[in-house]
DNA sequence: AAAAAAG
């Protein structure tokens, strides 16, 4: 039976090796439902296939706190050749407050991070630039273990960073912390290491920024070593995908603005030259993707020796199976000082126990945070699900897009993400829609990136409403306006669709994410059914029939399948699994939910067991 | 099996 125009253009068009996806029909081709005659599939999907046990999942891995092997000194006094080099320098003479030559930066001004943010004011409606919508996080649940826990602030006046960093908090218009501010700054502050979940849109950033700006500018640095070409940053951030760290550091670049503190961002598939000239002019925090900081470690262009402050953003992917060795690496085999001696930061929005384990390696005595996500678990996302043939996606989606013109579905043009889940599937997804009329960028890792930047931009800016992506985009990326995610090809985990869908119902805004299900997703069912419920969303009847059937398709192949699905539990606190040396079982100590003070009591909700 | 991250 052929359900839709796609499967007619699908032996016309494009007979070259696409596989399975159905082909562009020609340009022009797409026709609106109401001109059509034809039955959508999404509205009766076929009954879900008998039941049979699922295999329990089998989760005994223990790690007992990795053997820091550490390589000696932080510093090697002898060596030599005191280069009176042009601009690498002034970290060397400084200290204490606004003492590093505030407004001059080794005779280059420093360029106003500001500046752009007047004309965006303008051009962007008054609501829309507000920035957080504070409403929003009252009555977020929060929870934080540990021994000694640090409290809360409510303002930021409470806390001591400075006239420098109060500045620019005020620049940035920011009024009052967020709820991640309140609790992981004065953590910071105290010197703590610290565990976070927290939605990323929540401030997260900010919420490990300001302590590092705010501790590096107290402390005095004045002596670092001199290695001709080396660069000894003091703090290093890490983050999974290019496109982050440049967004980490256009934000530390305006709260450090005029307090000295040199920001420098390092990342592949751009000229290295450059970023080496960028180093050698002095560096106090350093964004990088983890591939060029070993590359630059690997030339010695890069010392972590005097690093005193470590930050993982989208902490559970750095430690995925991809990323784990070159973190170790990073971490633990070059000359970074030990958990203890450095401070370390670990942010996400989701954490899985097993992820939590490998994490305490890197971590000493540290607090654990959860602060319940502002998008995905309350009712700023609308989420959706749809039973949708593969071979009517396409069609489908042009529907969706088509009806979203028609309404303005927020008044003006809002943006549509799309996600796929290959980066074939992103390109033929692109054209496919820019020949129908849809004005649509795609970014995926294959694209030079100068193309990724460019989709992005143009992304943004509402040249191209819609962008085609694979999980390149899933994380950490802050797209105002984004007011529809569609999981276009569900992801197999469902920490990646939380991520996902925190694309958009940003800085407590609303928005839509709406997912394509069908066969080729059953592992996805019952994840995915239990996390809308938990979000308070309509799950359909049909999908609660494919979750009861609870498949776990063979063993695990999902090692971050198990239990708490919103990540928002401190491991230490699960006794069973719990082999380990840090335990700290007794929960009661300063942890909890005594030390918040704002309305809400008990009254966690099932988005935190 | 796929995506990301060095060249």
């Amino acid at each position: 039976m052929r359900t839709s125009w796609a499967d007619s253009a699908d032996n016309s068009a494009n007979g070259s090796g696409n596989t399975n996806a159905s082909a562009c029909p020609p340009r022009g081709a797409y026709v609106p439902p109401h001109l059509r005659n034809r039955t959508l599939s999404s509205e009766a999907p076929p009954p879900p296939p008998a039941a049979h046990p699922a295999p329990l999942p089998v989760n005994d891995r223990v790690n007992h706190g990795g053997q820091v092997t550490h390589q000696g000194g932080y510093f090697k006094a002898d060596h030599g050749r005191q280069q009176q080099q042009q601009g690498y320098g002034s970290s060397f003479q400084s200290g204490g407050w606004n003492g590093r030559g505030v407004g001059r930066e080794r005779g280059r001004r420093e360029v106003n991070p500001f500046e752009n943010d007047e004309a965006e004011d303008l051009s962007i409606s008054e609501q829309e630039n507000t920035g957080i919508n504070f409403d929003a996080y009252d009555d977020i649940p929060v929870e934080t273990s540990g021994e000694n826990v640090p409290p809360p602030v409510n303002t930021f006046a409470e806390i001591d960073l400075g006239d420098a960093l109060n500045q620019n908090i005020q620049r940035c218009k920011y009024v009052k912390p967020t709820p991640v501010q309140r609790y992981a700054i004065p953590i910071s502050l105290s010197g703590r290491d610290l565990m976070a979940c927290a939605q990323t849109g929540s401030g997260k950033t900010a919420a490990f920024c300001f302590p590092i700006i705010s501790g590096i500018m107290r402390e005095q640095y004045n002596q670092r070593p001199r290695v001709a070409r080396t660069a000894f940053p003091l703090a290093l951030i890490l983050s999974p995908t290019r496109e982050l760290s440049c967004q980490i550091h256009d934000e530390a670049k305006k709260f450090s603005y005029q307090t000295g503190v040199k920001v420098v961002v390092a990342y592949g598939g751009a000229p290295i030259t450059q970023q080496l000239r960028e180093l050698e002019r002095g560096v106090d925090i350093l964004v990088a993707t983890p591939g060029r900081l070993v590359d630059l470690l690997e030339r010695a262009r890069v010392s972590l020796q005097m690093i005193r402050y470590l930050a993982l953003d989208e902490a559970d992917r750095m430690l995925d199976m991809g990323f784990e060795p070159q973190i170790r690496k990073i971490v633990e085999q070059m000359d970074m000082p030990p958990p203890g001696i450095r401070q370390t930061l670990l942010f996400s929005a989701t954490f899985p126990k097993e992820i939590q384990r490998l994490a305490s390696d890197f971590l000493s005595s540290y607090v654990f945070l959860a602060v319940g996500r502002v998008g995905s678990s309350t009712d700023l996302i609308a989420q959706r699900v749809e039973y949708v043939l593969d071979s009517d996606k396409r069609s489908h989606l042009m529907d969706l897009l088509h009806a979203q013109r028609e309404t303005g579905i927020d008044g003006k043009q809002g943006l549509t993400l799309v996600f796929v889940e290959t980066k074939k599937g992103a390109d033929a997804l692109e054209h496919c829609l820019c020949v129908n009329g849809f004005p649509a960028a795609s970014i995926h890792g294959d694209r030079t990136q100068q193309e990724r930047e460019l989709a992005l931009r143009s992304f943004k800016t509402g040249n191209t409403p819609i962008l085609v992506a694979t999980d390149v985009a899933a994380r950490g990326l802050d797209i105002p306006r984004v007011a529809h995610v569609v999981n276009f090809d569900l992801p197999n985990d469902i920490d990646d669709y939380v991520h996902r869908i925190g694309r958009t119902g940003r800085a407590g805004k609303m928005g839509l994410a709406t997912a394509f299900f069908n066969e080729g997703n059953l592992s996805m069912a019952k994840p995915l059914a239990d996390l809308m419920q938990e979000a308070n969303q309509e799950v359909p009847a049909w999908l609660t029939r494919y979750a009861a059937r609870a498949t776990y398709s063979g063993g695990h192949r999902n090692r971050r399948s198990g239990g708490s699905r919103f990540g928002g539990r401190d491991f230490r606190k699960d006794g069973s699994l719990n082999k380990g040396t840090t335990d700290f079982h007794g929960g009661g100590t300063g942890g909890g939910y005594g030390n918040y003070g704002g309305g809400y009591g008990q009254g966690v909700t099932s988005a935190w067991d």
